[in-house]
DNA sequence: AATAACAGACCGACCGTTCGGTCTGTCAAA
DNA sequence: TTTGACAGACCGAACGGTCGGTCTGTTATT
């Protein structure tokens, strides 16, 4: 085993149990039964709890900044881009990982965890308002400063899955989903005179 | 000191510290002095630790629900209430408590809050919904399904306190709040043909 | 005297962290 | 080819501290 996977196998084993229980809840000796790596040998790897922490939040902003990013160099229009974004959104929240609010949750607290947020906001909002510009220069979205909607696209993106994965229910989020994106499109869209 | 005024005293401070720490840091000792009122007291009011964080749950999600029905059973259009809802959260959000995030990240693993949540939810959804159907007949909204728009209306508003809140710099919170419901205003809009 | 409403010392369980020791593999000297 | 020195990776018992919760004692009211 070298370092890397090591690290990686405690990393993944501690997003399974926070998954399950959440990150408040997440304890060190569960770490060791689930990672299969000892008290000592997590602590050779890591100085503290707090920097497997920390290394979780950056494994999961920078993949959902991967994401958008795989996204924005694709080929299409602004329109069938954000309606991808949000779809793929979607889908990593089916996905194996915890909800990302319990890691907003813990850096509401944290300094260096918010700041770390701060970070992966702005580059979020940077390349959303690319994306907007782009809507504004193909004539399908009105001129709105990109900077402002962007903040507001990610918030209505981020809004939908902390109600989408809190309200149970849910009889059909994917419908849930699209209608936000429309109403979000519409919102948006260039009106006819 | 009634039983009620005491169950209050120690319910605000727990408010208190939950701002300050998290509601995952909020231990009973710190209760304890925050309060004013001893172990022995607060245990005498409280049987647990979980009906503290229940009874504040449930104080949360009411307040939230009658600054709603407030808004409603007063006068004047649909878009009217609409941008008086999200000025109101507006100022919660500046208020003394902590971030409702907080407590739904409590909720996403403890399954009676869960339930609680849910049920919130619900009747915030149904609230909402009357509001879209009022502006469906007054003719300003697009006769969109008022309970899908209603869950998207939630949502952006939720997205924008948990963006908002997380994403520190936040030169004009008061700006990006009118920028939200204008968007959402121009998305449920009926078009002119 | 009886009881409601506390106060605060105290409890065991569990927390994150440390530390002495072990195991495996590498590599140079014999 | 064997041997011995060494290093990195890992183990798990143990530690001090904090946790939620309990217990006995006290006070004020009825």
């Amino acid at each position: 085993m070298t370092e890397a996977e090591t690290r990686q196998q405690i990393i993944l084993a501690a997003f399974k149990i926070a998954a399950e229980k959440g990150f408040a809840n997440l304890s060190m000796n569960d770490l060791v039964r689930a990672s299969g790596v000892s008290k000592g040998g997590i602590y050779w790897h890591f100085k503290s709890k707090d920097e497997i922490i920390r290394a979780m939040f950056d494994y999961v902003l920078a993949a959902q900044i991967s994401i958008v990013d795989a996204t924005l160099s694709e080929t299409g229009s602004a329109t069938e881009k954000l309606r991808r974004i949000f779809r793929l959104a979607e889908q990593a929240a089916a996905g194996q990982f915890a909800s990302p609010l319990d890691l907003y949750a813990l850096a509401a607290h944290d300094k260096t965890l918010s700041q770390r947020l701060v970070g992966y906001f702005d580059s979020y909002q940077q390349r959303i308002a690319l994306l907007v510009q782009q809507g504004i220069d193909e004539g399908t979205f009105a001129p709105h400063d990109p900077d402002l909607s962007a903040m507001n696209i990610i918030s209505l993106l981020e809004g939908v899955f902390l109600v989408g994965l809190s309200f149970t229910p849910m009889r059909d989020f994917g419908a849930q989903v699209e209608n936000a994106v429309t109403l979000l499109l519409e919102g948006l869209s260039k009106r006819e005179l």
